[in-house]
DNA sequence: GTAGGTTAAAAAATCGATTATCTTGTCTAA
DNA sequence: TTAGACAAGATAATCGATTTTTTAACCTAC
């Protein structure tokens, strides 16, 4: 049963709007660090670069800046905010204190649904950790772990503030290339928090996530003390 | 000393960019209940009824959008969220945690200036209390309590997550007109909490706070119940 | 009567050009 | 020499019109 012109053709081609695909692009690119903080952003080359006209990357410029990836001052454009130690700690405080409330959370009302969807997730950066491939799909599925492991918190908005926070943490980790010793270990507890997780051990598993968070920090510190 | 046409004259008029302008001006609008949760919003109307042009208004609506005051669908512009009971709960709950944490933080670090800054405050809101003001003025004193209440936590981030629940919790608080009683018995806590902060006594503070949301809570859930 | 398809109207998204503001370099006067 | 004024260029913000997509109304075939 196929026609030759499909009313709905697989799309192959861009999907979503041009603001939405420009905004997903900038994150990406702002998160993993290819522009450098605190320049500030020329709005005629960034629309040719993303192959976009100006008002979709005016909009998605604008949904960065309330989001926090990006700075906006009133009649002086856009800028890439300034990377301080003072917010690194910030940011990894928080992280400690709502990435533990979450986990404990999602281990008292994860189904076991959630179990499967953690260890698929699990699986899925396991095979990453040993490809050696750190690239973007690394990331990915990096960030899709720690997202499934808090999912059933229970909480949006919380689960909406872990995302935000994750992204500003990624621009610190991501300053420099990966360091794989440090790296290995981190895999290792990710698998770690599987076994916990399902075993309900709420309180050595948040103890186990401190622990990685603080780990995590040491590795963003360094990152950006190397970076100056 | 006076020239006839100054060069910085006193911004009388409308200051900033159109679109900062009609995203104060909407933010306050979203929050004080004048649009119906789960509408959709037309864009053209809103152009003229904010005497603004095509551009800064729906850069303002993506801005509002990744605040998570609207809802957009690509292609199908922006709409008001819905009001739910899980919701509401999801953003006490939050807002427990979270402002439990920052003001224990602030009462730790919190200097003179604080203790002068929150005096200052509980006396200009109570003056809007006796006056029985409750309108739009009688908010933002309120809201600027509660901020100075907070700021000095030493978190830009838990402070971003906090100001972003308030507006939150009050669209579901502001959906109907003041209860006096229960109203007066509020007006009373936020004396009561700036007596502990200043007494340095965190632990009483913010048992008070969690009673103080608590109770803020129920009044926010029957404006909730009574409006459907 | 209803499912599926066509079309007209409405709305959203985007573009190209204009206007307002800031920035930079140069000149003048003290 | 340098602070301040000025002008020219660059950049940000905004406008008006166009293109694309969705929505709603209608029509046809079963």
């Amino acid at each position: 049963m196929s026609s030759s012109v499909p009313k709905t053709a697989t799309p192959v081609g861009p999907t979503g709007t041009a603001s939405s695909r420009v905004f997903d692009h900038l994150r990406k690119d702002l998160v993993g660090g290819r522009f450098v903080a605190g320049e500030k952003l020329a709005i005629n080359s960034l629309k040719e670069h993303y192959q976009v006209g100006l008002s979709p990357l005016r909009e998605a410029l604008n949904k960065l800046a309330a989001y926090g990836l990006l700075v906006q001052e009133n009649q002086r454009g856009f800028r890439v905010p300034k990377l301080s130690r003072d917010e690194l700690d910030d940011i990894a405080q928080m992280r400690l204190e709502m990435e533990g409330m979450a986990l404990e959370r999602a281990i008292a009302h994860g189904d076991s649904l959630w179990e499967a969807d953690l260890l698929a997730a699990a699986h899925r950066l396991k095979r990453a950790d040993i490809t050696l491939d750190k690239g973007e799909e690394w990331e990915h599925l990096h960030t899709q772990f720690h997202r499934t492991l808090v999912a059933p918190c229970g909480s949006v908005w919380l689960l909406r503030f872990i995302e935000q926070l994750h992204d500003q943490f990624d621009r610190y980790r991501r300053l420099g290339p990966k360091m794989p010793t440090i790296r290995q270990e981190l895999d290792e507890q990710h698998h770690q928090l599987v076994e916990l997780a399902l075993q309900r051990d709420a309180k050595a598993a948040r103890e186990l996530m401190d622990d990685h968070i603080h780990k995590s920090y040491e590795v963003a510190l360094k990152r950006y003390q190397e970076h100056a």
